[in-house]
DNA sequence: AAGTGGTCTAGACCACTAC
DNA sequence: TAGTGGTCTAGACCACTTA
């Protein structure tokens, strides 16, 4: 963590955003953190870039760099923002025990969408695993997720039943740090009802697509339903 | 358009992506990229991280960069790639007529929300504006925005019927480039399911936040609820 | 060993904002 | 006019993948 130059300003703005050094809402100019770091222009601008697209701050070309309002007024709703992307980090948990029932863990070759979303040949066998989330015994959302064997082989029910991508990090140094996503809601269907403990009338919100390793692997397939009141999906857009 | 190095970098590479000159998925190495368009590598790198931040290309260190399948599925679904961010470009529209119908248009102090939210004084004025959005005449969504007048002064009924966005755009030339949205769902209330004529079980998509001009200025703070079936956001989310 | 993307430098000039 | 972020160059060295 922050071995990089641009991650070790980021770290130290983050700390001074919520120390409330900065009251005014504006950041120093890049000239100047250039010099108080002493790094190059570059590097301020990498690290500002990153904290632009984490919906942290926001650049005024001409007049400086500014705190985005949104972030102060709710920060826990930026929840992919400065943790890793696995769901155990960033669904707003309040203290609360995470817990995981497995309801569905096997083998199977990959179908044809499979292949071409993780890149796969047809032998290219792939864990399928379904998992129900808990936080102190309420369920909030249940996932469906597709991973190489040929990226790991030796899941078992105890790791499943924690956070993959924690074990990967830790036993095979693999991080997970990049995803792209598709965000959309839907009426909550029987068994949506039942196991996230939904009404007739409430929705689930459901968020799928791949989960990349830091260097560019395709690394799972994963379609979560959600209950609606934990899905809080929150990021920064921006047109070329 | 394409005034810059690396806008006709994306432009060029996007066509060619769509005319299937990458039958392998994957793009040139940004060395090769760099020569062919004589222009800088940083120059090639800066083109390929916003493509990978709008979802069409990820890179693999040490591999190489391709394009993500998600991409090629649907592309419809990228709604906020390559067009200005508003409604009226950025949902599905398969050749329907978009139509408005104004519900709201007043000039009120801003709350305190609105004022931190848009940098704004107590004195600064803003536009409320409400609108129903059909396509050939079914509601898809209603829209609560606010703008502030010292940004904009003349807007009228004839405007706000049309693109405020595109109105901008060509009467002051104040480009929309950037927004921070949060996502999320929730059950339909009566005055939703009156306006987006949704069943009882059926739930409205939610997205609201900033837009901001090209320059960063905050234009409008803007609160949507939308058909659930016309909510389909995509996302890249990248940590550090 | 060769190729690829990642990080970083030390500048230059431009476009825009604020005064 | 001075200050700010945006674009761009021409390199350097590193970390990782692939063969």
């Amino acid at each position: 963590m922050a071995e990089f130059v641009y991650k070790q300003i980021i770290d130290d703005l983050k700390k001074k955003i919520f120390a409330g050094q900065f009251a005014d809402m504006r950041l120093p100019d890049e000239r100047s953190l250039s010099e108080l770091y002493q790094v190059s222009r570059s590097s301020v601008k990498q690290a500002l870039t990153k904290m632009e697209h984490a919906g942290i701050i926001f650049k005024k070309r001409g007049s400086g760099t500014f705190i985005n309002p949104l972030y102060i007024k709710n920060e826990s709703v930026f929840n992919y923002e400065g943790s890793n992307l696995g769901v155990t980090d960033n669904f707003h948990m309040n203290g609360q025990k995470p817990q995981t029932r497995v309801l569905g863990f096997e083998v199977i070759p990959p179908t044809e969408e499979l292949q071409r979303d993780l890149f796969l040949e047809p032998h290219d066998f792939v864990y399928k695993i379904v998992r129900l989330r808990l936080f102190d015994d309420v369920p909030f959302m249940f996932e469906t997720g597709y991973i190489p064997i040929k990226i790991v082989q030796n899941l078992n029910q105890t790791i499943i039943e924690g956070s993959i991508f924690n074990y990967l990090e830790n036993a095979h140094n693999l991080a997970v740090t990049k995803s792209f996503m598709s965000i959309f809601a839907e009426p909550s269907q029987e068994q949506d009802r039942e196991l996230l403990l939904l009404k007739e009338n409430e929705p689930v919100g459901i968020m799928e697509g791949i989960f990349f390793l830091d260097n560019g692997t395709p690394l799972e397939f994963s379609h979560m339903r959600i209950h609606y009141q934990y899905l809080k999906f929150n990021t920064f857009v921006s047109v070329q």
